[in-house]
DNA sequence: TGCCACAATGTCCGATCTGACATACACTGG
DNA sequence: CCAGTGTATGTCAGATCGGACATTGTGGCA
């Protein structure tokens, strides 16, 4: 999710009346964040599981040993876009994109606490 | 086959695993393509399945009626992000989402057919 | 023909994202 | 302890993306 999105709500009391059918739009942003934390756990399964370190990684998608390390930390600025390139870096086919979306989320683990950092 | 020992075997130049290492970065490209057009096709099959217009979309992603025809134009300048938005503005579920990424991408133009689209 | 609603296309400026770099942290084997 | 390897975090200039606007194209319909 966007900052700008969040931005553009938070001004001048957006409401949720006019929104989507019949999503809220807090429901459609927490699915949103839902589907980028999905993305980026599948991303650090795949590339451990592959023995690739972040850096080794990085090269193979033309990117940052910094910016894969946020990717898989659901970091707020990584984009979609870039996650997908990265599982496709990792040898990910769409059926295998379509599994990681179908599935749940992050398992709930107690001790996960920065997602509320990722409120896009 | 062991992580540590697949380590050992990348770090020796081995490609490990699937396909991954294989792709060319053109391949990869190609697949990151397929993707965003099938998404686009599905925003308007949703779209006009719904019986709304590229405005009432925009307003409903608080996006505009331009943004709106390029996503579905598959317009370069549009972003993976932006495509999700607008499918979960239209009431996917992520296993909708995972079905349009898994079905084949946009046939063949001359196959096209108006029909095709009000029975999706 | 002239409207009218919808869709497509082009451009622009501000917002966002990205790779790169620096640096700090975590862990391991010596 | 230290050195080495991998990961996390912060920053920033440049690239990309976004909404908005203007304009044009298109297909009815009277």
């Amino acid at each position: 999710m966007k900052p700008s999105k969040q931005k553009r709500l938070a001004a001048a009391g957006w409401r949720v009346g006019d929104a989507a059918g019949f999503l809220g739009l807090s429901e459609a942003e927490d699915l949103f964040v839902e589907i980028k934390l999905a993305l980026s756990d599948a991303v650090r399964k795949r590339r451990t599981k592959l023995g690739l370190t972040q850096g080794e990684l990085a090269r193979r998608m033309q990117s940052s040993q910094s910016r894969v390390a946020k990717l898989e930390a659901g970091d707020r600025t990584v984009s979609i876009d870039l996650l997908v390139h990265a599982l496709v870096a990792l040898g990910a086919t769409r059926q295998q994109l379509a599994r990681i979306l179908s599935s749940s989320a992050r398992p709930a683990t107690s001790s996960w606490n920065p997602i509320t950092r990722l409120v896009m």
